[in-house]
DNA sequence: ATTGTGGCCTGCCCGC
DNA sequence: TGCGGGCAGGCCACAA
């Protein structure tokens, strides 16, 4: 599923937009448009606009939209678009994509399941493709909601984000306001590799554990992206029922965690 | 404010 | 062979 690491593989592809002008909008299905975006809005005001950049925030793709001769947005209006890809979204530019394997997604292509694209007047695309319809497209999306991303955090940014919490570590390892990109794959790699339960009060770490967990985010982020997919960690293929850790053996527990699917290894996490 | 829950969405897999 | 139920989880609305 899209986690910051396929979205990231996705800002990657985006880059190839930049510089090209946008001459239609399609917009495959309406329930796609989300976040006080009226549809119409994007079919007014995108074509004519050149991509001028491709940024990412968690798992949020941006792209920054300008009139034509200008190299970089200003604070006159020019939008910004916001792609999000739920758990089962692709992206595609010209046709292609950087990811063949989407775990709980289908490889298929079904034109009904072209959500939203914009058509360039070099006659190339950017579509993005979602049968589940969990992503959507926003225009001005509010980003400073998302908390710092998770590819760069520092000790001192996930520190304020656990705060004094008594969620469980994973929901707040999950929210997205706290930390951004983190997804539920992931959120069970890190903790499966820090050591840590993922019930734990996220306030409840002390100094040592709250240095691991924050090394087993950047090193877990980087490993997956250079793996190539969130899907890619070590614990995964024992995720199923009956898996074993792959560290020590032990039989894996699957609960649920901030509601979300959480298999983890009662013997090193603690 | 914080935390938890339910619903949305639909392809896919399993058992009958 | 077809069918129905359960499952997957990112995000959001809503409740306590």
């Amino acid at each position: 599923m899209p986690e910051l690491p396929e979205v990231e593989a996705y800002r990657r592809l985006a880059e190839q937009a930049v510089g090209r002008t946008v001459s239609a909008v399609d917009v495959g299905d309406v329930r796609f448009v989300r976040g006080g975006t009226e549809p119409a809005e994007l079919v007014a005001r995108l074509p004519g606009l050149v991509v001028a950049g491709a940024r990412r925030r968690g798992k949020l793709l941006v792209l920054d939209l300008v009139p034509a001769g200008r190299r970089r947005r200003g604070g006159d209006g020019s939008p910004r678009l916001g792609l999000r890809f739920g758990m089962t979204g692709r992206l595609l530019v010209d046709g292609r994509g950087p990811i063949d394997k989407l775990l709980y997604s289908s490889e298929r292509a079904e034109p009904a399941w072209d959500r939203f694209g914009l058509r360039f007047r070099d006659g190339g695309t950017l579509v993005v493709r979602d049968p589940r319809l969990l992503g959507g497209v926003t225009l001005e999306p509010d980003e400073d909601a998302l908390g710092p991303d998770a590819a760069t955090l520092t000790l001192a940014e996930l520190v304020g984000a656990l705060g004094g919490s008594v969620a469980p570590l994973k929901a707040r390892l999950l929210d997205q306001a706290k930390v951004a990109g983190i997804g539920n794959l992931v959120a069970d790699e890190l903790l499966w590799r820090a050591g840590l339960a993922p019930d734990r009060p996220a306030g409840s770490l002390d100094d040592a554990e709250r240095r691991r967990l924050h090394r087993a985010v950047r090193a877990t982020v980087r490993m997956l992206s250079d793996r190539g997919g969130s899907h890619t960690g070590d614990l995964m293929p024992a995720r199923a029922p009956g898996g074993r850790c792959p560290r020590d053996g032990a039989e894996l527990r699957r609960t649920t965690v901030g509601g979300r699917t959480t298999w983890w290894c009662p013997a090193h996490q603690r």
